[in-house]
DNA sequence: GTGAAAGCGCTAACAG
DNA sequence: CTGTTAGCGCTTTCAC
């Protein structure tokens, strides 16, 4: 007989002088064992230092106590709102989280998925809407609990609890519109396979056209998520003499780059040019000047998603889609003002 | 005999016409099978809509393919980068991240690291020194591979890479003195349970000591890691008439919120008061002023503790502990300038 | 309430 | 190179 490394459930039993059974059912369900076997075992377990095997117990097709969550990116202000909410909410119901990062590439996201499955994850959190059809085929092939964060639509294929984009960026262009500018350009990020800036961008583009207000091409620049580049294609369009009244950015941290751009060419913010963003992240409330943006409340969705994530692995049976619109709201400060 | 719901590996092997325990090889050592019984298993994967469950497979005692991150918070710049950076390296080799946060309780990290081990993660990364005795215990005692991040020290329990804090704080003090300011406030988070919040401030003073200057009690500002406390704290300072003529924040973030608070009350910055921060995150260098700070390269800690996680894991007969100190870097930026 | 025994899905010898 | 066999650590009927 070799040494076993660490204790196992045997051990634990023979040291409590009970069954393997029983150790387990003091585990799974501590009401079927009297008391004060139950602490004979709990004294077991400080003995032997034993930890359970949650792959030895997820074997059975029982609870794996995992939830897999896959994002584009953590290195962003972002998502780490809502993560944080959606993870904060999970572990609060006993669950772990096994996080995926694809980088914006939704092959890889496949691929993460499978990945998760493989550990047999109870359900799966994801973001957007945008995925592949095999991705959704496989979480519908394998009847995986999940949920879309971050944006809302009333025709998903899974459930979703998130933003109205669209709403979103209307309500901006509408605020802009409002405040009397005419001269409008837009700074957003890539939309391919980006839904949620797609859909801002969609909302913002319908609200203008219905104005009638046309935004040159040039006055469209393309960034990524990041206050460098951002600052760096504003200060082109800022540092033309033909130039917009106001900025409406893609989210708060371009909206931030572009507010440096024009600070930095001297430039007054508002009182040169109006600048809003789409998201209210933490600190946009503190910036100089405060940033007009729309609020999203991640936290609300990310808390949100993890109870409805819950549910959904809780009550297998029931196939139903939920989803919610977290609704949007316009947070007026004072990057924007009347032309 | 009932309906089984997903195909398990001997669905697999009768669909492929060979044995399970080939399937099995085929994906653990695909040498070992010739190329076209791996195509016939191939095939048969695809057909059944296989997905291997890595619980059965982690019930050997062999690789989870899983590793465990806890952190303070995800809601944070502080660590995205580090945290991308570290989950990116693992997965290219590998591995999928569990992650876990704490919020700065390390009672609970505690309980989270058992969490963890249940799930027989392969290794585990942990921020900062500062753990509890419980948790070191709980590491040593099941030889799990560790590595702490973001604090160098040479003499840590455990594998550790990150910055020298304490040499950040010098640097930036030093800086400052070079300056020529004498009356300087300091903007720092609790240092409670916090080793790098704790080991910059100690630089800080020891340096500020030396060069003999005091920093009165109320010029040693308490904020927590958010622009709007540091903001909202920092304007009693700059309001006053007997005011520091520089202040060192504990990171960039705080930084950020002094800086806001000086601009918002008319203040030049660095005209009428230098402000410097420890960090460098993305988008310091690109405020405006754009921030002196002490840079930590995040991104190369993250990596550089991927490997040794990843050394620590396939070299388990190693017991050797590594430790990997990050130079840091002041950066000269704007927000800082002669007296 | 508790124990005995039969697996869960997979892998690692060991033969062939 | 591939199949056979014996478990891995745990849970769950079914008796007692």
């Amino acid at each position: 007989m070799k040494t076993k490394k660490y204790a196992d459930i045997i051990d634990v039993a023979n040291h409590a002088g009970v069954s393997p059974a029983t150790v387990s059912r003091c585990f799974n369900h501590p009401d079927m064992v009297r008391p004060d076997t139950r602490k004979q075992i709990q004294i077991a377990v400080e003995q032997t230092g034993y930890i359970r095997n949650r792959a030895a117990q997820a074997i059975h097709g029982r609870r794996s106590g995992t939830v897999g969550l896959i994002v584009p990116t953590l290195d962003n202000a972002i998502f780490s709102n809502l993560i944080q909410a959606f993870t904060e909410q999970l572990n609060a119901n006993g669950f772990t989280m096994l996080v995926a990062t694809h980088g914006y590439d939704l092959d890889r996201e496949y691929k993460l998925l499978r990945s998760l499955l493989e550990h047999r994850v109870e359900g799966i959190g994801l973001i957007g809407l945008d995925h592949k059809e095999e991705t959704y085929a496989l979480i519908e092939r394998r009847e995986t609990p999940s949920v879309a964060m971050w944006n809302y639509r009333p025709d998903t294929r899974i459930s979703c609890v998130g933003a109205d984009n669209i709403e979103a960026g209307k309500l901006i262009a509408q605020h802009i519109l409002d405040l009397g500018h005419k001269r409008i350009a837009l700074a957003f990020p890539d939309t391919h396979e980006n839904d949620r800036a797609a859909s801002r961008l969609t909302g913002v583009l319908d609200v203008l056209k219905k104005a009638d207000i046309q935004v040159p091409a040039d006055w469209r620049l393309n960034t990524t998520y990041s206050i460098r580049n951002a600052r760096e294609v504003s200060v082109d369009l800022l540092s033309s003499h033909d130039r917009p009244t106001a900025i409406i950015a893609g989210n708060d941290v371009i909206a931030q780059g572009v507010i440096y751009a024009a600070q930095s060419l001297g430039m007054n913010v508002p009182g040169d040019v109006s600048v809003a963003g789409i998201g209210d992240f933490s600190g946009s409330a503190h910036l100089l000047p405060s940033l007009t943006t729309i609020k999203l409340r991640s936290n609300k969705v990310g808390r949100s998603a993890a109870l409805i994530l819950d549910e959904l692995i809780n009550d297998r049976e029931n196939k139903n889609i939920h989803r919610l619109d977290i609704k949007v709201e316009l947070m007026m400060r004072e990057s924007t003002s009347k032309l």
